[in-house]
DNA sequence: TTAGGGTTAG
């Protein structure tokens, strides 16, 4: 292939950046990166800016860090990058420690960064920070939005505050089906089981297109209640009426409903079915259910697959051990106890039943 | 002829 001979502009590389970013390619930033060093770009804001998101969508939150702490200058969008890279790698503290250091500096937020410090005070429980936003959108007269209502909604939603999130929720005159979700799922965490179906018979009849994430809180607000039924009518209603393909979490919804009501034969069958290879987490909701129903037979099953996956998880050991030991099968808790010393793990706590050091 | 934001089981 013949080279051409063009110098990218400046105005090139984030547009490049952002091709990065939307793919979540590292190798590809880490090459622009290169170029923009032999341009001599390494100053330019929009670059900078570029290069930290492209860094830390994929989790190197070092890196952009270091870019943002050695950048010439630090405007809002750089310092919204930065923070909504915390927000969205789940690293709560480091997201709202970042955000008062900006507002310290007399950098005034606006709504892209109020949104994410919201998402955070949302999943950090940090009801106080999320209304003093609140008291400062409405001092600012910021426009509230589709997402900084959003925000809003799933802010006191999640803290809660279901009754001012519901007020916030019925104002809103542009809805989508993330605004939905935030009011939908708030309801299914908090146990208003009864509320969260009813919404989301409303969206279905208002014609907005519930998504994956619709059926995770839908569904959850069922294992609140243990409602087996509704819960099997939605988990098959997903791919036939609304043509959502479900996905691990939706299954992990089910294992639980089929857990708690003491099926766990269903539910492992549904698992062994299921076209992933169960994870952590799924295998540990059944593992749970086993325990709750003395299903010593299924717990040792799905203890030998999530050791394969975490062969360091003494948990895992502890809730088959103590199963163990409450049926009086105190040779099971012997050879188990072999089999962990020969896979050269520490001391287990909980352990100390068999190991008469008490 | 440039950049940043919201919703997901246990």
């Amino acid at each position: 292939m013949r080279k051409l001979d063009v110098t990218p502009g400046k105005h090139t590389f984030p547009f490049v950046l952002k091709a990065c970013t939307n793919c979540y390619s590292l190798l590809a930033g880490k090459q622009i990166h290169t170029h923009v060093l032999k341009f001599g770009l390494e100053l330019d804001l929009y670059v900078i800016n570029g290069l930290i998101r492209c860094y830390v969508v994929t989790g190197h939150l070092d890196v952009g860090r270091v870019l943002f702490e050695d950048a010439p200058e630090r405007n809002l969008v750089i310092w919204t990058t930065m923070i909504s890279g915390y927000a969205q790698n789940f690293c709560s503290n480091e997201a709202l420690r970042l955000f008062h250091q900006m507002v310290a500096e007399g950098v005034e937020p606006n709504s892209a960064t109020l949104a994410s410090v919201l998402s955070v005070c949302a999943r950090s429980g940090s009801l106080d920070v999320g209304g003093q936003i609140h008291v400062f959108i409405r001092e600012k007269g910021i426009e509230v939005g589709l997402i900084l209502g959003t925000a809003l909604v799933d802010m006191y939603a999640k803290n809660g505050a279901i009754s001012t999130a519901r007020e916030l929720f019925e104002e809103m005159p542009v809805k989508n089906t993330a605004t939905w979700n935030a009011m939908i799922c708030g309801l299914a965490v908090h146990g208003y089981v009864e509320e969260a179906l009813e919404l989301f018979g409303v969206l279905a009849r208002e014609r907005i297109r519930p998504n994956d994430v619709t059926f995770v809180g839908v569904l959850s607000a069922c294992c609140h209640a243990g409602m087996l039924d509704t819960g099997y009518e939605i988990f098959h209603s997903m791919k036939e009426k609304y043509e959502v393909e479900p996905k691990i979490e939706h299954y992990g919804c089910m294992v639980d409903l089929l857990g708690r009501d003491g099926r766990l034969f269903e539910a492992e069958e549904l698992i062994n079915g299921m076209e992933w290879k169960a994870d952590i987490v799924i295998l540990g909701t059944l593992l749970g259910a086993c325990r709750n129903h003395g299903n010593i037979e299924i717990a040792e099953r799905v203890v030998k697959k999530m050791f394969d996956l975490e062969p360091h998880n003494h948990g895992v050991y502890v809730v088959l051990s103590n199963m163990y030991a409450e049926t009086g099968q105190w040779q099971d808790v012997s050879i188990l106890r072999k089999v962990m010393k020969n896979k050269s793990l520490s001391k287990i706590p909980g352990w100390s039943l068999v190991d008469g050091d008490i």
